[in-house]
DNA sequence: TTAACGTACAACCACATGGTTGTAGATTTG
DNA sequence: CAAATCTACAACCATGTGGTTGTACGTTAA
């Protein structure tokens, strides 16, 4: 049973966006109800331009998307990204795993003087 | 049941770390079987330099460890690491699922001051 | 219609990042 | 021993990142 790894491109994204406490909150906030930029803006000591672009590299990862409401952006989360992120890890265990159990299954057999 | 997220400045290294495809690679070999850090230069058309950078990248993140043998320096796998930031991004996915609860509407209102 | 709000975007700055080369110190190997 | 190998670390460079301010434009509210 042979695991593939995602592609690269989309990784380096994904965990680049998540490499922030900022950007990591923002998910958390929109996961437990979607916001507008300005309305997320409002919790953090930085300005709106740089909320934005925090929300612009969310969006780069698909992790968030934005929808036009009146004259506000609000900002949705794509929990669709947030799986493939934890499946990619989880890829990463399953490829120890395989060692592990090769290694064992060797020294079994091995026991078993085959 | 509330799920509360790793301490900001773990995740910040953790993720930063994952966040760059020759890391990952290198991630990825030293689980399949644990390799010295010119061994593992040897695979990357990038200098010697480059590639230790990249393992105190890992090593800041706690995903791997060095260990001296002689005049090599062999790089370790940590996958408590790794099942961390699995973890981690697991929490992200229970967030969404407390989303619905009632507990979860409680404490927005009260974050939003009613 | 004006004023206020929410957004987009450009320009700019300090600093981090990913790469390089070069030098020096241990440790093996011939 | 001398030579080759592996590592550590400093200096340097181009580019990216996270932040700022300022300006412009569409939308809502008075």
């Amino acid at each position: 049973m042979v695991v593939d790894l995602p592609r690269e491109g989309e990784a380096d994204a994904l965990f680049h966006a998540l490499a922030d406490a900022t950007r990591r909150d923002i998910l958390t906030r929109v996961i437990t109800a979607e916001q507008s930029v300005s309305a997320l803006a409002r919790h953090y000591p930085m300005s709106f331009a740089a909320v934005q672009k925090h929300v612009t590299v969310l969006e780069r990862a698909a992790l968030v998307t934005k929808h036009k409401r009146g004259r506000e952006q609000v900002v949705h989360v794509n929990l669709d990204a947030v799986r493939r992120a934890t499946r990619l890890l989880d890829a990463y265990e399953q490829l120890w795993r395989q060692r592990t159990t090769a290694i064992d299954r060797i020294l079994k057999e091995d026991r078993e003087g085959k």
